[in-house]
DNA sequence: AGTCGTAGCTTAACGGCGTTAATCATGGGG
DNA sequence: CCCCATGATTAACGCCGTTAAGCTACGACT
């Protein structure tokens, strides 16, 4: 259901008649709404965490290309989870206590992005600068376009594959020595 | 109010009160929460519009510099008013016709944008690049930097400046002659 | 001056919502 | 045989956005 609908749209209520339970018995198991779909996205996001972990393996000695791939796949696995990617992301979860994106696979899938950077910047491919900062603009660059398309459906947007092989030639590009 | 507590902490009973008219009052003015909200967001991105506007002067032949300045315009603007920011460009509206989006002052600023890019491009500074594309995407990368700053405030993000810096150097590296 | 139309606002209500408090059934262990 | 924990329910609170119907007062026209 949330998949279909997204987080406005489906009701604890609602929810609660599709398993045949009463309302109140979720919860017992969640303490509220956020509280379930955020568990709900956990689940989603370890498995883009799991494809990450692959393309370490599969790029090993071009850092430039994993962590391009790497960047590709975050994109793409946004596109193909539009409501998980906008509860994790586009929502101002109430606390949101920095401990709560510890415990998230959000910060493992980060943590990966942080080890491609410093793999870029230990071959010398890149110009100088800061592993944690090039991550964290690299990380909002690319959840921009993820955002916007998810969410802009009206814009009349050049078509995706051409904005993410743009967007990800124009990143690299701005990080490498500036011989290539 | 709707600056101070955000779109859904602002509801139409306690704005009636607020503003000591009961709340059928205000569906007389606006069709519903969202055209009202939508009204406010435009009254304010037509500021941007017009500081932007400003700047097309001052940096007249220098389009590098006039598109840098634009997009730091256009981040420290987003994160002066985080509310009006995620209303308009965070949130996926009802049906949001395409028309929506041509009346509003965000097709306005996004024009801007995608002159200062063909600019850089007509004064021969940019690589073989679509100066459609490369708009949507600068427009994008900085949409997530001001994304993620407005929603995740727990997230150990390095300093504003220094992240909103790093970003647009990057980008405007990655789209320079390599000469550079 | 008296009637009428209407502009501007309100009252009442509908059908939801997330969530909490209190309560009930039931089955296994002493 | 009783007790109690487990797992569920019913009822209710206090909100919400929105709609339908009705009221009131004032300016214009006869």
């Amino acid at each position: 259901m949330f998949a279909e609908e997204g987080y406005e749209q489906v009701s604890m209520r609602r929810l609660a008649e599709r398993i045949e339970y009463s309302p109140t018995t979720i919860y017992l198991y969640f303490e509220d709404k956020d509280d379930l779909f955020r568990a709900v996205c956990e689940e989603t996001f370890a498995k883009l965490v799991r494809r990450l972990e692959k393309q370490r393996q599969q790029y090993e000695g071009e850092p430039v290309a994993w962590l391009q791939a790497g960047l590709r796949e975050y994109i793409e696995f946004g596109l193909k989870h539009p409501e998980h990617y906008t509860v994790t992301f586009m929502r101002r979860m109430k606390e949101e206590s920095a401990v709560q994106f510890d415990t998230s696979a959000g910060k493992d899938a980060f943590d990966i992005l942080r080890q491609a950077v410093a793999a870029c910047i230990a071959a010398g491919r890149f110009r100088k600068v800061d592993a944690e900062v090039t991550a964290q603009v690299l990380w909002m660059s690319v959840h921009g376009l993820v955002a916007l398309l998810v969410v802009k459906k009206a814009f009349p947007f050049a078509a995706r594959t051409v904005l993410i092989e743009e967007q990800l030639e124009t990143l690299v590009r701005g990080l490498l020595k500036t011989q290539d």
